[in-house]
DNA sequence: ATTTTTTATTAAACACCGTTTAAATAAAGC
DNA sequence: GCTTTATTTAAACGGTGTTTAATAAAAAAT
C-alpha cells in the first residue's frame, strides 16, 4: 500500500517480511491473489461508508444525494492507493479477482443513491442507466486526482463543483 | 497498437520488425519514448476531430457542445488503443512525455467548448473549472469503456445520456 | 514416544522483461 | 581508398513473476 502494485515486487515484500519469496506463492497463487486479498477489506470501508451516509442522513433527497456523491469522491482521495488496486489497475490477473467486487460495489452504490434520485428525478425509466452514468463521472474525477499528489481537501471546491454539475443535471 | 503498452515488449517489437533489441535503443531512448512518439500523431486526430465538429456546427450553443461531447466520447471509443497511450497508462516514462501533450489537449478541448459554454452558462466565473470537470466527466465513461469489448456504437445510447445529464447540469 | 502425515519454507532455476555496452558492420564523405 | 559517421548486433546486467523439488517444521496418529 506503501509502493504500489507495479512499483513494490513479490521478492521485495517477502525480504520484508523475513521470508522468501517462493513462501508467498504457497499462500497466494499470484501477485494479483495477494492484493485482491487486500482489497476485500477496501470494499467494505466503502460499503460501510455510503451506508453510514445514508443512515445518518435525515431524509432522502437533493441533499442526501450530494453527500454520497461527495464521500464517495472523499474515500478516493483519501484512500487512493485502495482505490486505485479497487477500481484502477487494470493488470491481467487483478481484475479477474476485482470485478466481481467492483460490480457489488458499485450495486451498493446504487442502492444508496435509487431512493434518493426517485424523489428528483422526473423520467423513472432511465434510473438504473442514469445512476450509472453518475458513477463514471464520479470515476472521472477522482480518477485523475488519484494519480496527483494533490489530496481531497485541496480539490474539495471542485469536487463541490462537479458534483453539482451533476445534481443540476438530474433535476 | 494491437497488443497494448504492457503487453509488448521492446524484444517483440524487434524481433517483428527483423532487428535486434538494441536497434530500437539507437532510435529511442527507451520503451516509453517509442510509444510516445506514436501518440503525437493521434493527439493531432483528436485536435483535428475538435475543431472539425466546430467549423462545421453552424452556431455555437447547447447543440454544439453535444456534438463537441459525443464526438469526444466516440474518439476514445474507436480509437481505445490510442486513447490509452494518450490519456489512461500511468507507466512512469511515459507520463513525462505525454504530460504536456495531454495538457495542450485539454486547452484545445477548452477552446472548442469555450465559446457555447459561454452562451448557456449563467456564471461565468466558473467557466474553466466547469470545463474541467466535464472533461473529467467525459473522461470517467471513456475510461470504463475503454477496457471493455463494447464498441461506441453498443454504449451510444448511453453515451447520449450521460451527455445530456452534463448539458442539463450547465444550464 | 515414535512414526506418519500434513503444512510450511526455501534455494534454485525458468522464462521473461527493459536497458546498456562494446564490438562489428554498413553507409557516407572526402 | 581511407576516414568518419551512422547503424546494428550479441552479450550481458539487474530486475521481474512464477515453478519446482527438496527440506524443515508442526500436527496427528499410532
Amino acid at each position: 500500500m506503501e509502493q504500489g502494485y507495479r512499483d513494490v515486487s513479490m521478492r521485495g515484500i517477502a525480504k520484508q517480511l523475513g521470508y522468501s519469496p517462493g513462501s508467498l506463492y504457497y499462500h497466494f497463487r499470484e501477485k494479483a491473489d495477494l492484493f485482491s486479498a487486500m482489497t476485500a477489506e477496501e470494499f467494505h470501508k466503502l460499503d460501510n461508508l455510503l451506508e453510514e451516509v445514508v443512515s445518518t442522513s435525515p431524509n432522502p433527497g437533493r441533499e442526501r444525494l450530494e453527500l454520497i456523491f461527495l464521500s464517495f469522491i472523499r474515500f478516493g482521495l483519501e484512500n487512493k492507493r485502495s482505490f486505485e488496486l479497487m477500481f484502477l489497475i487494470q493488470e491481467p490477473g487483478l481484475e479477474s479477482y476485482t470485478s466481481q467486487a467492483k460490480m457489488a460495489s458499485y450495486e451498493n452504490f446504487t442502492h444508496a443513491v435509487m431512493e434518493s434520485l426517485q424523489m428528483i428525478n422526473v423520467d423513472r425509466a432511465k434510473d438504473v442507466h442514469l445512476i450509472w452514468v453518475l458513477f463514471l463521472s464520479l470515476h472521472g474525477f477522482v480518477s485523475f486526482y488519484v494519480h496527483s499528489p494533490q489530496t481531497y481537501e485541496d480539490v474539495a471546491k471542485l469536487a463541490d463543483l462537479h458534483v453539482q454539475l451533476l445534481l443540476r443535471g438530474l433535476t
